[in-house]
DNA sequence: AAATAATACATAAGAATTCTATGTATATAA
DNA sequence: TTATATACATAGAATTCTTATGTATTATTT
């Protein structure tokens, strides 16, 4: 059985961020559960970056252990389906992450476009 | 002897940008040498993002064993600096670096900031 | 004078994150 | 019926960076 293997080599920059990502959707959404992160991922990047799910599901794991995440097990049309939200911890370490992500985009600008070092 | 090891935990959002910073400081700086990379960071960012000699280091050699970048080795007040500088190669993939940069952060900015969608 | 900090290079071991390649299973479309 | 889409999962490798050192000279502080 052929795979999707269509892979777009994300970005090397993609690295560290994925975190961020699946928080800040979280923290949008309510709950969404993995692949469910996957498509929207892909659909607001309009293609241009792809969760692989090798990345995503232990790491889903990972923030769920933390205490970061919790999850909901629910059947869908005979398919499991694995809802995660925030937890009280995780919308607090939510905002955090935001706050370094923007520190991070306005240093990376500072440093390839020294221009805008005054915005 | 002690070191200064106050080192601040840099976020993990800025693994995979290392090459793509030092490219783009060569490209605007002509040449430069190591420890003057990792001043000359620390100052355009405030002291915010400070690389790690035991990441720049390597990352030099790796990104010269790739023809990305040329060394000269020149002796200081009998201290030794290597200069660094782009090939014609490496001036072309700092293009294709810094362009890959701004998809990364429209991206980013999508993601986290709907709103900013159509900007 | 002695201790520390700054300058300037280097590497090794491990941690952290992600990629690639799979495996399993059901439902739908070609 | 073959492939695609949905939906979970993991193992091994690759990549990148951190932490902790090592070496050596010069400048500064105590």
């Amino acid at each position: 059985m052929p795979r999707n293997n269509k892979k777009m080599k994300n970005s090397q920059l993609y690295k560290g961020s994925l975190n961020t990502i699946v928080m800040k959707l979280l923290e949008e959404n309510g709950r969404m559960y993995g692949y469910e992160i996957t498509q929207k991922v892909k659909e607001i990047t309009s293609g241009e970056l792809k969760i692989t799910e090798g990345a995503l599901y232990p790491d889903l794991h990972k923030l769920e252990a933390e205490g970061v995440l919790e999850v909901e097990v629910e059947n869908v049309d005979n398919r499991l389906r694995k809802y995660y939200k925030l937890t009280e911890k995780g919308t607090k370490e939510t905002i955090n992450r935001l706050a370094e992500l923007e520190d991070f985009i306005r240093n990376m600008q500072s440093l390839v476009n020294p221009k805008f070092d005054t915005i």
